[in-house]
RNA sequence: GAUUCCGUAGCUCAGCCGGUAGAGCAUAACACUUUUAAUGUUGGGGUCCUGGGUUCGAGUCCCAGCGGGAUCACCA
């Protein structure tokens, strides 16, 4: 890593000055009106021929192959690349060749966006192409971007891999790997899909707060932060249910929202610390009746972006056409170890734990001991989608009494591919009973469960002028998504994942060091040698600086006058 | 958090037993009017992540740190 501009870059910025004397701006401010895509030529221009006669396109330039007086290029809109044909003579119509000999060999570069105007055509080698009349530069680019060459066959070459560096710099990734360009249209799609699905049904897209005073609705760490004003703490979200429900109770019979949920826990493949969930409530139905409706929006999903209902993950096809398995929660623990834990207490569920070696502590209590079992021995066995319905009570302190089930909840999650996608309940709607839960909750939270939720007055409150019987329902998206793209890590489904910050190289100003006496066109060189702050000066030997610079201004074949030592010694005073 | 692997040119990567830092692409110059991983010839480009140690000598060996990947643990 060199810490000044690599050769590149100068030669980059020099092109950038030269265009300037020749009276091009490089960042022009205008409009550049274009009428057609790089897509729409590629598959309409064959049985279209005469509509495209005349016409104008923008993108960035991505190849060049100079061939003396004409070349070829493809430049990238947002749907694709297509290849120009530039002939010197045609973009040059006079005596005057420099845009051609000068402007477009010399001074443009992969990664400038540049403007067109011509007429589409079909080289001799059989590629839709556009033979170019005028250009038009839109902006220069100073970083060389990565370049990456593919064959026939689809052979990357030197692909842009690195995920750090993917990751940091997405818009390079987006740029030069369009593959990834397709898991964000893809994600783009499944949240399009299902918000169409819900508003034809006549359901309503709200927005409730991110910054809550009491973090409800889940068990999980949250963020915190302070309001100057109120001089209050809050807290991010870590859930929206709570809000969702308080519209249940003022008379909206269905409403949604997708939203930014943060948690502040540990970060892997499957978690960020800020994720996308979409969560719905509808008044008068049951879990039962959300089973079938999560059915039909995957199914619709499924197909809106894969074109059919069957989906490759990993190494499994996923049918995402319903009616999908369903299995209680006891029932699916007995099928994949052969015990029933039903009826067991806490003592035989903690026994049961240890003869199967997972690890239990004594703040868990029934609900958790029975979910470590079903996390250890189930979970992964869930491929096809999958409900497990009918929890224990005390896992889940805001769904409903099972109808006849006693110590269950209504309640379900859809199990994809071993993981976790959607929760649902019954909603709990009886003030009386959501209170003595919470209370059970805080008694968890006493013997140390640093999960367990936070009482919301505010919220019991509402539900005591009385909520009508609803369905609830979460899904999360970006897991969603990484089903939907094939993808194994969240970080590939969202644009900008949380990275620890860049090291970044101190480096003091150019004035800094001229004011200390040293001549402004030796700053570069002291830079270059690793000298980059004032205290790197000070500590640096003053004879061996001297020496060094000799040397430097030797490799680097610098024509400016050597300092006399004296003066170099002046500079450590 | 644990284990393990990685960090070398703008990008992708070689670099053996410790002895002057390499390739392809990109870039610069020349040639070339239908190329498409364009081609041919020639050139330039490096804080080998950072800091210590061992050594006559470290990209290479050792230690620590920083950043990243993978696996595991944690995780409604």
């Amino acid at each position: 890593m060199s810490i000044g501009l690599s050769e590149q870059e100068i030669i980059r910025r020099e092109s950038l000055q030269e265009l300037r004397n020749l009276g091009i701006d490089p960042y022009p401010a205008e409009t550049f009106n274009v009428n057609v895509t790089a897509e729409d030529i590629k598959q309409n221009y064959e049985r279209d021929k005469l509509s495209y006669k005349d016409v104008r396109i923008a993108g960035r330039i991505m190849t060049r192959r100079i061939m003396g007086s004409a070349s070829f290029a493809e430049i990238q809109d947002a749907t694709g690349r297509i290849q120009l044909y530039i002939m010197r003579d045609e973009i040059c119509k006079g005596e005057d060749k420099t845009l051609y000999n000068t402007v477009f060999k010399k001074l443009l570069d992969i990664g400038d966006f540049i403007g067109i105007q011509g007429y589409v055509f079909t080289t001799k080698t059989g590629e839709i192409s556009i033979h170019v009349n005028e250009m038009k530069i839109l902006s220069k680019s100073l970083k060389p971007l990565p370049v990456v060459k593919r064959d026939e066959e689809g052979n990357v070459f030197d692909g842009f891999t690195d995920p750090e560096l993917r990751y940091r710099q997405r818009y390079v990734d987006l740029t030069v790997n369009p593959e990834i360009r397709d898991i964000f249209i893809k994600r783009t799609k499944v949240i399009q899909t299902m918000r169409n699905y819900f508003d034809s049904n006549g359901w309503m897209e709200v927005e409730t707060p991110v910054l809550q005073q009491v973090h409800g609705g889940a068990a999980a760490r949250p963020f915190k932060t302070h309001h100057n004003t109120l001089d209050m703490p809050l807290f991010l979200r870590i859930a929206n249910e709570l809000y969702l429900k308080r519209l249940i109770v003022a008379g909206f019979e269905g409403v949604y929202e997708f939203g930014k949920m943060f948690r502040n826990e540990g970060m892997d493949r499957t978690h960020n610390p800020e994720f996308t969930s979409m969560e719905i409530y509808v008044a008068y139905k049951d879990y039962i009746w959300m089973m079938q409706m999560v059915e039909e929006c995957l199914e619709k999903v499924a197909l809106a972006t894969n074109g059919k209902t069957k989906v490759q993950v990993g190494t499994n096809e996923i049918e995402f056409a319903g009616p999908y398995e369903k299995l209680s929660m006891f029932d699916s623990i007995k099928k994949y170890t052969g015990i029933d834990v039903s009826k067991m207490n806490e003592q035989e569920l903690t026994d049961t734990c240890k003869s199967l070696n997972i690890e239990v502590d004594d703040t868990m209590g029934k609900g958790k001991l029975v979910d470590a079992i079903f996390g250890d021995r189930v979970e992964a066995n869930l491929i096809q989608p999958t409900f497990i319905t009918d929890y224990p009570i005390e896992m889940t302190p805001l769904a409903k009494k099972h109808r006849t089930e006693e110590g269950l909840v209504e309640r379900f999650e859809l199990f994809v591919n071993g993981k976790e996608i959607a929760n649902a309940y019954s909603e709990l709607n009886d003030p009386i009973d959501q209170r003595e839960r919470f209370e059970d909750q805080l008694k968890l939270a006493a013997r140390g469960d640093d999960e367990a939720m936070a009482m919301d007055d505010d919220f019991l409150r509402a539900l005591e002028y009385g909520m009508p019987p609803t369905s609830g329902l979460g899904i999360g998206i970006d897991r969603l998504v990484m089903m939907m793209t094939n993808q194994s890590t969240i970080q590939e489904v969202l644009f900008f994942p949380q990275m620890r910050p860049e090291k970044k190289v101190k480096m003091d100003a150019s004035e800094d060091f001229i004011e200390k006496g040293i001549p402004a066109e030796w700053v570069p060189v002291i830079q270059k040698m690793g000298i980059l702050t004032l205290e790197d000066l000070k500590a640096a030997n003053p004879n061996k600086v001297f020496n060094d610079l000799g040397g430097m201004r030797k490799k680097m074949k610098l024509e400016i006058a050597m300092p006399a030592k004296e003066q170099v010694m002046a500079w450590f005073e």
